[in-house]
DNA sequence: AGGAAGATCTACT
DNA sequence: GTAGATCTTCCTA
């Protein structure tokens, strides 16, 4: 299990060590795992393409909260799952933006992409705020030293105004990475 | 109360 | 490649 202070450090460096950790997700007797294989780094009030942008909000509250729970929230009719990541004194994020399949998710669906992870792993707005350290939360995020890989980085996807550096990052050969980019 | 925007996805050409 | 669906939150009146 990541500790707390995992999460508290900036989060361009957690969204890059979230790759290749374990996310698990219980569901009444089931469990979805999925390996991270993609991430978004956000950062708070000074970044455009951050949902921190423009100040607090009830929705984006998580985001100045401790480091370690889950930010949750919808955009186009899909639920994006975040984690909280931040040093004491900040605000951000880190957007799950793909998994690889590990147990328990449907051959049917798809998780490359952050829309459809949340789906194929039944991750919604009740699961806003909860704590990912805690061994009995129904989300969590564990280390199984799994570190053959090596990373890229390119630009955030989707953002209007992004800042002017690489604040994604993904496994290298991964075919569950969202796309072709480098 | 109504409209617009958005860290997306799918289906279509 | 581009268009339309989708739905919650926010802004204006």
């Amino acid at each position: 299990m990541l500790k707390k202070n995992f999460y508290e450090r900036d989060p361009a460096i957690v969204a890059k060590e979230l790759l290749g950790k374990l996310l698990i997700r219980k569901f009444g007797k089931k469990k979805f795992i999925g390996r991270i294989v993609e991430t978004e780094a956000y950062y708070g009030e000074d970044d455009p393409a951050s949902r921190a942008y423009n100040g607090k909000k009830k929705f984006n509250l998580a985001m100045w909260k401790d480091p370690g729970k889950t930010f949750i929230y919808m955009v186009h009719g899909n639920w994006l799952l975040n984690i909280v990541a931040h040093l004491p004194s900040e605000v951000g994020a880190v957007l799950i933006r793909a998994v690889e399949p590990v147990k328990g998710i449907s051959s049917k669906n798809r998780t490359d992409g952050p829309g459809r992870l949340t789906k194929a792993m039944r991750i919604d707005k009740k699961l806003n705020e909860i704590s990912v350290i805690s061994k009995k939360s129904r989300i969590l995020i564990v280390n199984d030293n799994y570190r053959n890989f090596k990373i890229g980085e390119s630009k955030r996807i989707g953002v209007s105004r992004d800042l002017p550096f690489n604040l994604r990052f993904f496994i290298l050969n991964n075919p569950y990475v969202s796309k072709e980019k480098t």
